[in-house]
DNA sequence: CTTATTCCTGAATCATCATTCAATAAATCA
DNA sequence: TGATTTATTGAATGATGATTCAGGAATAAG
């Protein structure tokens, strides 16, 4: 057994208190203020346990970036066929993007915000879409081979393609767009595929 | 005449070095320090001339909205044929975007971090955006019309994407997308329309 | 040349923010 | 039970950031 005073909040949905904030305001726009408001700690409990806010964004974003892959992921290796998955996947970021109060990706907005760094969590985001992309291509790579997709452009390029739709999908809801107007860009997007 | 001791810094000079710093830190992230050392201005004359720093990017970003807009309007009315105007802005898009320590669109940053609030500069970035696509359906209208255009879409569908796309690609720009990456998408998404 | 007006300079000020720390509390271990 | 370890609390601290302002300077009008 682990000896001391046991932690009284829970780590996890502390760092989902703090991805709401971050994901409002941005890293520099959020105060430890709401943060810690938001997490429902105190300050010395979220030094203790974190670092700093800084450290804080990170293992908020790396919680965020394992759900998304994740869930991503699993869109991708469905029960349908492989280029049914890769058009689920796009649906799946169209629902997401057009849910009440989205605000788009957090990666996105990460990547705006520090995409100009080198390191650190804009490094991650990058390969966090990256991985994304390549999953997309293997499953169209599939498709073509097996006939079901005969592409105008190479399964690649439709990947590369495809992400960047989703990256601007996130620009749209964060700037408010209707679920309409969403919709008909991600069922535009899917009919040209 | 104008009485008293002239300006002895040019303000639209001082507005372009200031939206470099606003671009590359977001408006959170840049310090009034670096602000002013880029205008290369004392404290004093930034809050005589513009008020405050909120104030200062709402200018430096209504003279970018300015330029860009403009430039986009002029592609749309270029020589061309209605489509080859609209492709020719995609095209456009893709030049700057692909074009060396480019941060993507200042307004997709604009709307990233201040999206979620109903006025100021973020209405004025959706209302630019919105101007913007109106007028590339107005050319995919003419396009249809003349038979040069057979969309699967409608045309006010195809602007819709075409300007998501635009947004997608500011967030490959900021993350540091290589030229190849950036084209690639340019072209398969003209290759799609 | 004097005055009125506007601008410039940069140190000072005020506000805010991130972070620390001393006192206290809750748990395990001997 | 007492010692040890780790958490919590929240006021204090130190740093930084945005903004102000007093003193000086440049210009046009009278």
């Amino acid at each position: 057994m682990v000896r001391g005073r046991p932690r009284e909040f829970d780590e996890k949905q502390a760092l989902e208190a703090a991805l709401e904030v971050f994901w409002r305001k941005g890293y520099e726009g959020a105060t430890c203020e709401e943060l810690l408001s938001a997490m429902d700690i105190n300050s010395g409990s979220m030094y203790a346990a974190f670092g700093d806010k800084k450290v804080l964004y990170d293992r908020v974003f790396e919680l965020y970036c394992q759900n998304a892959l994740g869930q991503g992921m699993k869109v991708l290796d469905g029960p349908g066929s492989p280029l049914e998955n890769v058009k689920a996947l796009v649906r799946c970021w169209g629902g997401f993007m057009s849910s009440p109060g989205c605000k788009g990706c957090f990666i996105d907005h990460t990547l705006i915000e520090f995409g100009n760094e080198k390191k650190g969590v804009a490094q991650l985001a990058r390969r966090a879409m990256k991985r994304m992309q390549d999953a997309m291509e293997q499953k169209l790579i599939a498709a073509r081979d097996s006939g079901e997709w005969v592409g105008e452009v190479g399964p690649a390029e439709m990947a590369a393609f495809l992400v960047n739709t989703k990256q601007g999908l996130s620009v749209m809801a964060r700037a408010g767009a209707g679920k309409k107007a969403i919709q008909a860009v991600v069922d535009t997007t899917l009919s040209l595929m």
